[in-house]
DNA sequence: GTAAACCTTTTTTTT
DNA sequence: AAAGGTTTAC
């Protein structure tokens, strides 16, 4: 179908292709209206012929696909069909021929988005989706309109864009230079607090002195300004800057601003509720002309506030664009109705929302199970038990996700999956593109693409080590700054000074030529094949060779293929653009595996049986989210909690475990208050340790605020000292071993305080105390600072250790 | 200039 | 516990 689609609007994909090149289609006018039945009407279901992309939609997605003109709202709930509302309406911009591909604004957050949308669109109308240059992530299409009008905001337009690493050392390098405390006052706080200011759409000037005080005695907006002018210099803007610097170009350049808000007829935001401020001004400038201007969201799914995002955008749409029609989705295609009943449960206690009853046809399934487990490995082998358990009942693996809160709890299924042969996924975290090796193959393309690139070249001068150090760099940059010019003009300059040590001079020598003999090849050689001489010549592929290790073999992998994914990419250039922004090595579907992610990535996707680990207080809601920002980004918090309910198409499982390591250190925490929101009715608790309701309900309905006296789930407040105090501690410290989980005994003993024990402590031990130690053998305890101990070995000497690895000898 | 030892900090979440 | 940064030893 989508095949025929594309011919019946294009006739010939030569025809479409000229279409999506031409600005200023001399057709648009007369071709208009070709399918009376689909304009003006805003309610087809009665009608005879249905346009195929209708097909299956119900009453208010029509609405939303047919509601072409004028501002439109959809508040569209987990589950409602959001996307196949919002590609059925591109596909019905383009098959009624009220606008081109090339015509249609159409942004969403993530790359994943982009990418799910081109390809449905793509299903519903064929090859016209290549035309759809403006479908793409805010920063993608920032990228692209900067490019075009970079010299606007005095860049080139071969300016490359920082991620956070380069960004953070380039400021590192402005607080040094302005003789800042680095200590006191570090680069990623700055870093932090440029990223906000770029996010609300603030540059330099407009930062005034109470916001500027924000960093280093007032000194933020100062650095602001320096680091604006160090980016311009070496060509470079951040991601800020991506959206910043159009905005600046659009609202000082008026032809510009005419030209897009011309070109764009139809304008289309995925996730409304999670622009920012620069996004938002962006997106108001160019609607305002046309006014067409449809946006996407679900207030309850807003969990970007960090990054800036004000869900206020959403409530206000109806102020911003007035006459806005606004249609709810809330029929739910998704989960059966215990999987929503609990999600609704929990989002219920959010305040000031706006409200939508999402309601379901599918049958009532299982309800949502709550699993209490001893501690995180216990969690994690429990849920491969299940995932095991569930593959023999005819699950596949695809179908299956563990959603955490944070990145680093996917550590413990990791090493447990991999123990019991389990495949698995794990999306986010390391990704591709940071990793050491790419970064340094990617500074050497870097500054063969564009010579400004001075923290490129700092990278790479002296990877592999060519002798040049601290001393040689300092000299350079000095010279550099003298004549005005980027470190690898300078670098060339300064090998006719004797500025160097010989040894010095020579290496910078070579390393200067091979990078001319680069920039010359690249005019002739195909980019893959150039990126494999500058590997060889430099050396950089010889210094992991020369490495033995399983893991410069690893590396030198991820170096293939990196040339490999170079290959799809037009030009070098092409390929670069695409790194900073996407920063994702397309996923490689295989075998079927399990996702592991983030509840943050998995917003927008489904899975048929999802597991949420990790429902601790301190954890989710995060301790920071706790500390810090108030009811606020306590709701954020559960916001999060249920966008990661409603990702279960049929199965959801909730876990939380009654210890977990933190920062090493064994801690004990208590669920998660968002487990005690979810509606009895609606899920079934069952817990791995004896005595089925698990304690800490009994314990917390006898409270009027249960929190209040749990310091911190990070057990290192008073609350875990008290309790510990009150406690005591077991001799022997197996507090932690497995064996213990299902041993009723010691169970009663924790009983006493409930809520929280502490980690352990250890009440044999004393200064002077003999002790062994497996690896130092026989000492003397000579110090004892909380679970550290000071000891002097009979044979090692004196060593610090932790109290756990020592048995009273 | 480099490598090894030692100390400190870290954990939200993403483009 | 692990990674990062800093200091110290060669």
């Amino acid at each position: 179908m989508a095949l025929r689609l594309g011919r019946a609007i294009y006739g010939h994909e030569s025809v479409a292709r000229r279409f999506h090149d031409c600005n200023e289609s001399p057709f648009r006018l007369p071709l208009r209206h070709t399918f009376p039945t689909c304009s003006g009407v805003t309610d087809l279901s009665t009608a005879v012929q249905d346009p195929p992309y209708l097909a299956g939609l119900n009453a208010p997605q029509r609405d939303a696909v047919l509601t072409t003109d004028g501002p439109v709202l959809v508040l569209a709930g987990a589950g409602t069909g959001k996307t196949a509302a919002l590609t059925a309406r591109l596909a019905h911009l383009l098959w009624t021929r009220r606008a081109y591909p090339s015509e249609i604004l159409s942004v969403t957050f993530t790359n994943k988005a982009a990418r799910e949308m081109r390809e449905r669109v793509g299903r519903l109308v064929g090859d016209a989706v290549e035309g759809m240059p403006w479908l793409g992530t805010f920063h993608a299409i920032g990228a692209k309109m900067l490019r075009r009008h970079a010299e606007l905001v005095g860049l080139q337009s071969n300016f490359t864009i920082l991620d956070t690493d380069d960004q953070l050392r380039l400021l590192k390098q402005l607080v040094i230079a302005a003789d800042i405390d680095e200590k006191r006052f570090p680069a990623r706080s700055l870093a932090g607090l440029i990223d906000e200011w770029k996010n609300k759409g603030l540059v330099p000037a407009d930062v005034d002195a109470g916001e500027s005080e924000r960093y280093a005695n007032g000194r933020g907006g100062e650095l602001y300004q320096q680091y604006q002018e160090r980016l311009k210099a070496v060509n470079a803007c951040d991601f800020g800057d991506l959206l910043l610097h159009v905005l600046t170009i659009l609202k000082r350049d008026r032809g510009v601003l005419e030209h897009y808000q011309q070109r764009f007829r139809y304008i289309m935001v995925d996730e409304y509720q999670d622009t920012n401020s620069v996004q938002y001004l962006w997106l108001r400038l160019l609607a305002q002309e046309r006014r067409n201007i449809c946006c996407v969201g679900d207030d309850d799914q807003s969990i970007y506030s960090w990054r800036g995002a004000q869900v206020e955008n959403i409530l206000k749409f109806e102020k911003d664009f007035p006459g806005a029609k606004v249609i709810r989705l809330e029929q739910n295609y998704r989960s059966t109705p215990h999987i929503l009943g609990a999600a609704s449960g929990v989002i219920a206690n959010n305040g000031g929302r706006l409200g939508k009853e999402l309601w379901t046809e599918l049958d009532a399934g299982e309800k949502v199970r709550v699993l209490g487990v001893w501690d995180g490995p216990e969690e994690a082998r429990r849920v491969g038990e299940e995932i095991e358990a569930a593959q023999r009942g005819g699950t596949l693996l695809d179908d299956v996700a563990i959603l955490v809160r944070a990145q680093h709890q996917t550590r413990e299924f990791e090493d447990r999956f991999i123990s019991i042969g389990l495949p698995y996924r794990i999306v986010g975290g390391f990704r591709f593109y940071e990793r050491a090796e790419i970064r340094d193959a990617l500074a050497y393309l870097r500054v063969v693409n564009q010579p400004a690139d001075d923290l490129a070249f700092e990278r790479i001068v002296n990877t592999p080590k060519r002798g040049l150090g601290d001393k040689a760099i300092a000299k350079l940059h000095q010279l550099a700054r003298a004549e005005r010019v980027p470190l690898s003009i300078a670098a060339a300059r300064i090998l006719d000074t004797d500025e160097l040590t010989p040894q010095a001079r020579k290496a910078l020598g070579r390393f200067v030529g091979d990078v001319a003999r680069w920039r010359d090849m690249a005019g002739d050689l195909p980019h893959p094949e150039l990126a494999r001489q500058i590997l060889d010549e430099s050396g950089y592929t010889a210094m992991y060779q020369a490495e033995k290790s399983t893991e410069a073999a690893g590396r030198l992998e991820n170096l293939t293929e990196l040339v490999r994914a170079m290959e799809e990419y037009d030009s070098l250039g092409a390929f670069l653009e695409h790194v900073s922004l996407v920063m994702d090595n397309e996923a490689t579907r295989d075998d079927p595996k399990v996702t592991i992610m983030t509840i943050h990535a998995a917003k927008g996707l489904e899975f048929d049986t999802v597991f949420l680990a990790g429902w601790e207080e301190g954890l989710f809601p995060s301790q920071r989210a706790l500390d810090e920002g108030g009811t606020r980004s306590l709701e954020e918090e559960r916001r999060l909690a249920y966008v990661a309910i409603t990702r279960a198409r049929r199965r959801a499982t909730i876990l939380h475990a009654a210890n977990r390591r933190i920062y090493g250190q064994w801690t004990s925490s208590i669920p998660s208050r968002f487990v005690g929101e979810l509606p009895a009715h609606h899920i079934d608790s069952e817990t791995s340790m004896s005595g089925g309701e698990s304690l800490w309900r009994a314990n917390w309905s006898e409270r009027a605020d249960p929190f209040a006296d749990v310091a911190r789930g990070t057990g290192r407040g008073p609350g875990w000292q008290r309790a510990a105090g009150t406690l005591g501690t077991k001799p022997g410290g197996d507090w932690t071993s497995r064996t213990f989980t299902r041993e009723p005994a010691r169970m009663v003993e924790s009983r006493a305080s409930a809520v929280s024990l502490g980690n352990k402590g250890r009440s044999d031990l004393a200064t002077g105390q003999r002790v062994f130690h497996q690896k130092f053998g026989y000492g003397t305890i000579a110090e004892i600072e909380g679970n550290k101990l000071e000891i002097d070995f009979e044979q090692a000497g004196r060593k610090r250790v932790m109290d756990s690895f020592v048995t009273a000898g």
